[in-house]
RNA sequence: GGCGGCGUGGCCGAGUGGCUUAGGCAGGGGCCUGCAAAGCCCCGUACGUCGGUUCGAUUCCGACCGCCGCCUCCA
């Protein structure tokens, strides 16, 4: 049974689930204004993770995550670049299922987009007016935080305390810091919506509601995101919800900030932020390790070190995979990813994966798990007993497939340019005959070519250096 | 000011009142190998400071120091 800290309690509790077998979650997508960064990376690996557990457990998933395709920020770049907000919305939003499938997250099983919800925010802000939990001013609607009693609940603070520590300037006429702007009319050249109280746009915290409750219903099982948007964003969200007497979320879950250098990742620290650039610099699914090996509440220190750390334990992690895979294969098929026919995972293995999920997706101890799994596959393969060996590889392929990390076994034969065939073909008569610097030499060009060379059983292998 | 989190060996990063006190990366030694690569074995003996509780604390309590986050747009 899946327990995980819930930020309303402050507590690790069972995943209650709405439906049995079913699960409902909803998480927080970017707003297309710009490039995805190791913060956005962060919070769809841990959620694919996440998702990818459940459905591994059994469970029907259906994952909504949304895209903020109206907001200040983006009217400001539009601005900024002569160019209208749609364009730079569509073309952010191409940018980040792009880095997704990069770092290899599911795509949703839907994916709402603000502006296809104006209408229904509309409706939901004019209900808040009626209920009375909402005003109008003359620049817009207001939501009225004092209209939900246990306001604050996900900041774990009182109305009053939140009001006094308000940064806010006093400026406006909100009658409370803690209310916030349901509709902002607009000011010309912004892009509008016709409303009741004039043309203008939903303000940021409203959509999620809508879109949450239309697509997964009321109550539905979790709501997610990066720890920032706990308090205010999912405050407000759920403010309104309440004030609209429709149960929301039954659990809240929030993972921690990437940080470099000890502090929170921020964009005026080096295009090392940028998440395109990472997979451009590493394996994509270094990334990924690297989340995996910090708890999801922790902050987690990506660096060039360490992402090159995570890279070298990858590559120990496909160096298994390219040993196991013969042995799992059947002799026969292809094996790519994480293949594992015809070998019955090792039980043990798996019950502590699961054990170890279920703690609040303890996934530093399931790396611990994979690692350890990984060198008692080894050593039962260096000492011949590859019947012992082969279901620990594959149980290390599942536990590795159940968290989205993909194994690489390496290149097919088709794969490798037919000249350096011909030159390991070559290495093997040489060395049959003892023949030690022609085989070294033949060992240089192929290396050469940027090849790495391993002596196997069954004669030279090659892979990509 | 309010609320919350964190300080672990060269680095990343778990965890625990004592019992062989993760794992990865890097480093040292060994085995294997014609030499490598890959792999296996062994090694470092760490828990911010000062007190307290305890037979015993890195782990509990307190104080302090340092760092970070939220309270404003933010994953």
């Amino acid at each position: 049974m899946l327990h995980l800290f819930d930020t309303a309690t402050g507590t690790v509790t069972p995943l209650r689930r709405r439906t049995p077998g079913e699960v409902s979650m909803y998480v927080c997508g970017p707003t297309v204004y710009g490039p995805p960064h190791l913060g956005h990376g962060r919070f769809a690996l841990v959620f694919d993770v996440l998702r990818r557990y459940l459905m591994w457990s059994g469970d029907e998933v259906v994952y909504v995550s949304n895209i903020t395709d109206v907001d200040d920020k983006i009217i400001d770049r539009a601005a900024a670049e002569h160019t209208t907000a749609d364009v730079v919305a569509h073309h952010w939003e191409q940018m980040w299922w792009q880095a997704m499938d990069r770092i290899g997250v599911l795509r949703p099983t839907h994916d709402p987009h603000a502006t296809a919800y104006i209408a229904d925010m509309v409706a939901l802000v004019a209900d808040l007016i009626d209920r009375g939990a909402a005003y109008v001013l003359d620049d817009g609607v207001y939501f009225d935080s004092s209209a939900v009693a246990d306001y604050g609940l996900l900041a774990r603070q009182s109305l009053d305390s939140l009001r006094a520590g308000a940064r806010v300037d006093v400026d406006d006429a909100k009658r409370s810091p803690t209310d916030f702007a349901l509709w902002k009319l607009a000011k010309p050249g912004e892009p509008a919506w016709p409303s009741p109280w004039g043309a203008g746009r939903p303000g940021w915290h409203t959509e999620c509601v809508v879109m949450s409750l239309d697509l997964l219903g009321d109550g539905f099982d979790l709501h997610g995101g990066g720890a920032d948007l706990a308090f205010p964003h999912h405050e407000n969200e759920r403010a309104q919800a309440m004030a609209c007497g429709r149960p929301f979320a039954r659990h809240w879950m929030h993972n921690g900030f990437v940080e470099v250098g000890g502090e929170k990742m921020s964009k005026s620290l080096g295009n090392f932020t940028d998440l395109t650039d990472l997979c451009d610099r590493h394996d994509p699914r270094a990334y990924r390790l690297l989340v995996l090996r910090s708890h999801y509440r922790s902050p987690v220190e990506v660096s060039e070190a360490s992402a090159t750390d995570a890279t070298r334990a990858l590559e120990r992690l496909d160096a298994f995979a390219r040993r196991m895979a013969p042995l799992l294969s059947n002799g026969s098929a292809n094996v790519s990813g994480n293949s594992h026919a015809g070998v019955t995972p090792d039980p043990a293995v798996l019950d502590s994966f699961a054990r170890a999920m279920d703690d609040d997706l303890d996934t530093p101890a399931v790396m611990d798990l994979v690692f350890t799994t990984v060198r008692s596959a080894n050593a039962l393969a260096d000492a011949g007993n590859a019947d012992a060996a082969a279901p620990l590889g594959a149980a290390v392929f599942v536990v590795c497939e159940a968290v989205g990390l993909m194994l690489d076994a390496g290149a097919a034969d088709a794969e490798v340019p037919a000249e350096l065939l011909e030159l390991a073909r070559q290495r093997d008569a040489a060395r049959a005959n003892r023949d030690f610097a022609a085989a070294d030499h033949l060992r240089d060009r192929i290396q050469a070519a940027g090849w790495v060379v391993e002596d196997t059983a069954d004669g030279t292998a090659l892979r990509p250096g």
